[in-house]
DNA sequence: CTGAATTTTCAGTAATTTCTGAAATAGACG
DNA sequence: CGTCTATTTCAGAAATTACTGAAAATTCAG
């Protein structure tokens, strides 16, 4: 590998964690390259810089543009490819997201509604049912949520982040005004939408 | 594998999304046979519905302990241990975020401050303790936010989520309130805490 | 077209991870 | 203490995954 100690540690990081994820360690040791580089990389600088033979670089790069972390660039009078991640690191993040909700999340999601259509054989099955429609409603309220937030703008979304709990202090603000509101039509009963 | 179709189905794609993380097929099997189970299972019995080997069953227990993902259980006059998983879905998830920022946001924070700390010897070391810090900010943002909103109690949790996106809403009438406290203190500078 | 540069594919090998069976350990109970 | 039951450990086998080198495919300038 031939890095500054100060890449180095960063890379080597990035391997460990890869593996800890679904991907594996070179293909963490690119991404982690590419993020840090002041300029896109050619196939070719990555097997220098990392010491891994071509074949398994170019394997990696398929495997990051599968994620779309990366992106191709094209020099001009060049007929390599050159690499790059996005600059706006919110971006990564919900790249990140997005890509890891369709890999785990909806293939969950439709198991469990596949066998939450069946009909329970006896009571265990029927326990495991109940088990498996609380699990489906937890991560339907997350992705809900997520399908939500993920169009905010990102200021927006670092604002929500940056309140936290408070939003709560906030919400209950809130309530008083609709509970003075109500006041005015008591036999209102749904929530304003 | 002794189990009924319905549970089977469930059992194996747990399996299959536990190699998707870092942890292995036995151990996700594991935990799902008991997250649906009515009763608390012995080892024994995880070795009879799923057919793997009592070692492979004792490692995956102890795994799933290390996670803090499952109970041990005694039986009045019985010497075996029994596990189950806890009643509550949203204590299960919380507990997973948990353990995966222990395990991955916590050291991926201190390997950013530690190269952070050091003095970058060129351009490009500059250029990449820039992005190192950019990702730095971001994972603190976001930890810093589940930090504050892992101490909601569930149902605020919960409702925080039913609203979504709508709570910029709701910001922007607390933004017409406070507007309109500012309008006695206009030469208020900073924001209410 | 040709051919040089570049990238991809893939069969085989290397490395890693998972799993097993046998043996060791732990502890309850007479 | 000895025995019986339950659990853990661990060396090696089995399975899976990652990686390589050689060959094939693609691309594009001339």
């Amino acid at each position: 590998m031939n890095l500054s100690p100060l890449t180095q540690a960063f890379v080597l990081h990035f391997g460990e964690m890869g593996s800890r994820w679904g991907i594996n360690r070179t293909v963490g040791q690119i991404y982690a390259l590419l993020y840090i580089a002041a300029e896109p990389l050619c196939a070719d600088d990555i097997v220098e810089k990392l010491g891994v033979s071509r074949s398994n670089v170019s394997m990696g790069l398929r495997e990051l543009q599968a994620w779309n972390l990366v992106l191709l660039k094209h020099l001009p009078s060049d007929r390599r490819d050159f690499f790059t991640t996005p600059d706006d690191v919110w971006q990564i993040l919900r790249t990140l997201a997005e890509e890891r909700k369709k890999r785990e999340v909806d293939p969950t999601l439709s198991v469990l509604r596949e066998i939450l259509m069946q009909k329970p054989a006896d009571e265990g099955e029927r326990h495991a049912q109940a088990r498996m429609a609380e699990m489906h409603g937890l991560i339907e309220q997350l992705t809900t949520w997520y399908d939500d937030v993920k169009k905010l703008e990102t200021d927006r979304l670092a604002m929500l982040l940056g309140l936290g709990a408070r939003v709560t202090k906030i919400l209950e603000v809130k309530d008083r005004i609709v509970s003075i509101g109500r006041q005015r039509a008591p036999t209102e009963k749904g929530r304003a939408p």
